[in-house]
DNA sequence: TATGAATGAGGTTTCATTCAT
DNA sequence: TATGAATGAAACCTCATTCAT
């Protein structure tokens, strides 16, 4: 039973091993510009035993852009639980959103980019149902606030699976957009910024004049 | 002279010809996966005349997005120079970016896709020029209008051009956010009704309370 | 004493059991296709422990291609020994062939791509000692009848040798054509028919006239 | 119409050009272990190339293969179109086997290792119609010698697609078997004399009595 | 003896790009 | 200017084999 378990929980540390090695790679290269190789030798393992673990380059990549939404849907969940007011809760949600785009700006990225039929269309279905869970989770999670706030008549009456939606959207959008005005203009940091006049604006606008 | 106009004629059309047919191309296959073959052959050209219009891919596909990117900038300055309120130019720009949508959708996903440090990167300087204009024409535009908003003490009194980013930003985040959710989940032609939804949370959320 | 030969018992039944995975395995992938893994899942073993009995992949394909010979060189010596007519015992070995060719149609075919010099190369020089021990004792079955047969002056008087290769040519070449024939014509079960017809030409060919 | 004529002949030249270094590599080394990098060697052109001509390795082998049979396929055609008696044109079959096997045994022997299921079932459609054809092409010419003999009372009242049979898997069954005989006990040379033992045999065994 | 995770060499294949015509 | 055959680098991935446990 010790022998099981200790192999169950190596086996999850390889696997970790290879996804914190695959997140270096990938976030300095882009997904096309990283090959298997670098990735194997940041993770100090040989090419074939990455594919032990992983089914090919494809499926490497959008388990970590799994793990960074599992991440996030965590901790908007975790706000969504506690016992605060609505405005408050949708207040902490851009900070949960400001300190995922902190942590790994790139993989963040890459993650919305995962969001096109092109890249979805060549996953194995477990991780494609994977993805549409955790996905659905964390936008869940984003509807039941706006439910709360349409209930209490602070926010409104719009179909609340579209306001959720567009906070959504507004956040992947700002992060994608300004991350690339950062590059034409060789700005930094204003993102978090951005961030937080679009959530000033969108919480403006979800609320009931 | 009338020799060299023709000529300099012929070229813009073979360019534009081209440019035609990548879109189609990029459109249906995504940039990794489409060839320049493919693109060749659509044409009705050799892969060989291609490289004597454009560098190389990455700048075909850039060109393309710019192409986009001024057609959308186009409209966004129609729009801007209308002689009508403040609030009726945002309903119009929410129309200019549904239409922009419809037209193509893919290709406008492709636009968004291009604003990555990972794509940027590999431009040349011209190139990369005439992104950097026509992206802060488009984006100028739009700054204009919240500008006016917030003169005529209409909009809130935030930065304008960090406005003018969300105003932006959540406008293709919609864009990307619904077309990724349009493929896990099935559904179809969402994308106007939230493109709706979110304006209609922007134009709230701007307006003085 | 008892326990040496226990032991010595039990490695030849998990030899036996690789074997017979083998035999399940390549009868349905063939060689290039069957992978040593899928091999020893079939034996519910692990990988490791089939290079415990056999070298590498090529010598565990020829054990097995030796096995089948063998059991081929027992039938046939079993028709050689039997009290009856020479031209009695070449119909038997017909039948022989067709036993064979009936319980594992793929085995018979991987033994006579076996018989190709591109194979027998990589061989150890314990198997391929076995190998032309087992083969050329079938072999000289079939040679002792046709002597008997020149001795008895109903065979034409050839090098007995040479008539021999063609009895064991004729009938390995017919398994061999008709499965081919079988694939490419989509038609099924005339090997048998067609074997016989072999005998037929066989019998009456070495006959003297 | 000159320059197309060239343009075709020289796309016919280079295909035959790799066709003939394959033929070298494959000869030497098999199909296993010959690499498309070796064959782009010797052809002294690149890699890439042969796969302009060629969609993968396998049927470049098959091709090869294909011509061989062709080859084959003609001189059979030849003799069965000759002015001579059945028994002649017999005779004249078995020169044109060993003629064939001389020319190249490797590649035969791999013709004759090809009609396997395993390898057919790989094959493009198109290629497998044209082995498919060519090889119905050679068998009935041999169906047509059998039906002549049979017509004019010499040969044996069977029926005549099995008795071809029988001639072609004696042929082929030869070819092998002798083959993996010689490399087991280092001889050389007896498969032409076995080939001519058998067409003795299968000759006298055609005849009635 | 048995395991099975890890290895890593090496093969096939693709495709952006070039260049002689 | 246009062609398109040829290039060749480079990537992904497989799988027979090993070896520490």
């Amino acid at each position: 039973m010790g022998i099981a378990e200790r192999k169950q929980r190596e086996k999850e540390l390889r696997r970790a091993q290879i996804i914190e090695a695959a997140r270096k790679v990938f976030s300095t290269k882009g997904f096309n510009t990283a090959t298997m190789e670098e990735i194997a030798a940041q993770a100090e393992l040989s090419p074939g035993t990455l594919y032990l673990y992983f089914k090919n380059k494809e499926e490497l990549h959008t388990s970590l852009s799994i793990e960074i939404l599992e991440h996030l849907t965590r901790e908007v969940k975790k706000v969504v639980a506690k016992d605060i007011s609505v405005e408050e809760k949708l207040d902490q949600l851009k900070h949960v959103f400001i300190d995922v785009y902190e942590y790994d700006s790139m993989i963040l990225i890459n993650l919305f980019h995962l969001q096109s039929g092109e890249t979805l269309r060549n996953l194995s279905p477990e991780v494609l149902k994977q993805l549409k869970r955790t996905s659905s989770e964390a936008h869940g999670a984003i509807i039941e606030v706006i439910k709360e706030g349409i209930d209490k008549e602070i926010f409104i009456d719009e179909h609340p699976v579209a306001l959720a939606d567009v906070v959504w959207a507004t956040f992947s959008g700002v992060v994608l957009w300004v991350d690339s005005k950062r590059f034409l203009n060789n700005k930094k940091d204003f993102v978090t910024s951005t961030l937080k006049t679009a959530f000033t604006v969108i919480a403006n606008g979800l609320r009931r004049q």
